[in-house]
DNA sequence: TGCTGGAATGACCGGGCGGTCAGTTTTGTA
DNA sequence: TACAAAACTGACCGCCCGGTCATTCCAGCA
């Protein structure tokens, strides 16, 4: 390893240390509220550090929104090309996703803070990815035919956004006691209503 | 009117115009950023005037809330027991709701920005009514027999506000122009997706 | 017109945070 | 071991914002 190579390598596991620390922090604080006092002190470095890694707290939570949608892409992509029918790979990818959260509920708060950041001028280019995935596996739905053609891909992978993100809120919220259900169960529910809808009478 | 009228009278008045400029700023700027100096000026007043009125940032934010939500559901209520099936009342409450905000476009930052706000432990007064009037909405279907009975009415309640709060914050994103359709033609498909899902071949 | 009490004002205060940089420590090299 | 360069530190600065309060303004009354 050249000399040159293995400063990169150190800076960089610094720099994920440091953006790490930034998801714990934001984690227990939100978005809005935590300082880079606040992350310094969960990586265990001074304040003046962070500004060594990054230029300023704009990227340095820009960074840490894309590392951990990283995370997340990478759990649930093998759902798109799972063995199966449409209605199977669309159940394993909520439930995946379902689990990423109940496994890294600390995350929770940092994820949902970050995704909301979306309509944000400078997107975040993991989000834009995460909705890309989302919108080419619903367009070979409708490409193949298991999904209503008269349904936009892109309109569709929002529909199911705002549906798994809802019910991740509601599944960590420590409020609200009600529903608190298997990860299987709800996952089961939510894709039972986006394939069949919610009309009684025709459960064919 | 009695002079003891008169003053409350004043009072209310004072306090209504300093929420509606919290409206108007909060959709300029976010909850988040907005200033008291930013209210203030958008109401035509000292800063010193708002601590008049309420006691702090935080009430002067709650009453606000409540008073956009008040304007939501007077807006939205008329839907639940208009003529028709189950169907046509869910269409027509969704398009109800797409107009509202079309028509107080300046209005959604600062509703959203508020709605998000329903996991903090003081709980708005008026987002908790408008989430009871959902969930008796749709327990009465259930009762009648018009929905699935495997479904909860407190869960479709959440699942139709997350569905809804998607496509209006898709139709006000000024930088997401896909998708730009008439409320109708949006009301439509969100409805169509909810009665029947998206899977295709039965269609009946 | 002069008086008065409550409403309105905005300069000011205290605290907190992002960002800087001169000084200190660590690391690698000869 | 001696030294230089790089990494790290945290006290400090400037700015901003929520909230206060002594002062000013003015509507209503005698």
């Amino acid at each position: 390893m050249s000399r040159k190579t293995k400063e990169l390598v150190v800076e960089e596991f610094r720099r994920a240390s440091i953006e790490d620390a930034a998801m714990q922090a934001i984690a227990r604080k939100g978005i809005e509220e935590v300082t880079i006092q606040d992350i310094a002190d969960e990586a265990g470095v001074a304040k003046g550090t962070v500004y060594v890694y990054f230029r300023d707290r704009e990227e340095l939570l820009a960074r840490t929104a894309d590392r951990l949608f990283d995370n997340l892409i990478a759990e649930i992509e093998p759902s798109f090309c799972a063995p199966g029918g449409f209605g199977v790979r669309l159940r394993g990818l909520a439930l995946r996703q379902l689990l990423f959260f109940d496994e890294h509920k600390a995350l929770f708060r940092a994820t949902m803070a970050l995704w909301q950041r979306e309509s944000d001028p400078r997107k975040s280019r993991c989000v834009a990815r995460y909705l890309g995935l989302l919108e080419k596996f619903f367009g070979d739905a409708v490409a193949k035919g298991d999904v209503r053609p008269d349904l936009d891909p892109f309109m569709l992978a929002a529909v199911y956004r705002d549906c798994i993100r809802g019910v991740i809120l509601r599944r960590l919220d420590p409020n609200s006691q009600r529903l608190r259900n298997d990860a299987e169960v709800d996952a089961e529910l939510l894709v039972s209503i986006l394939l069949r809808g919610i009309q009684a009478g025709d459960q064919s």
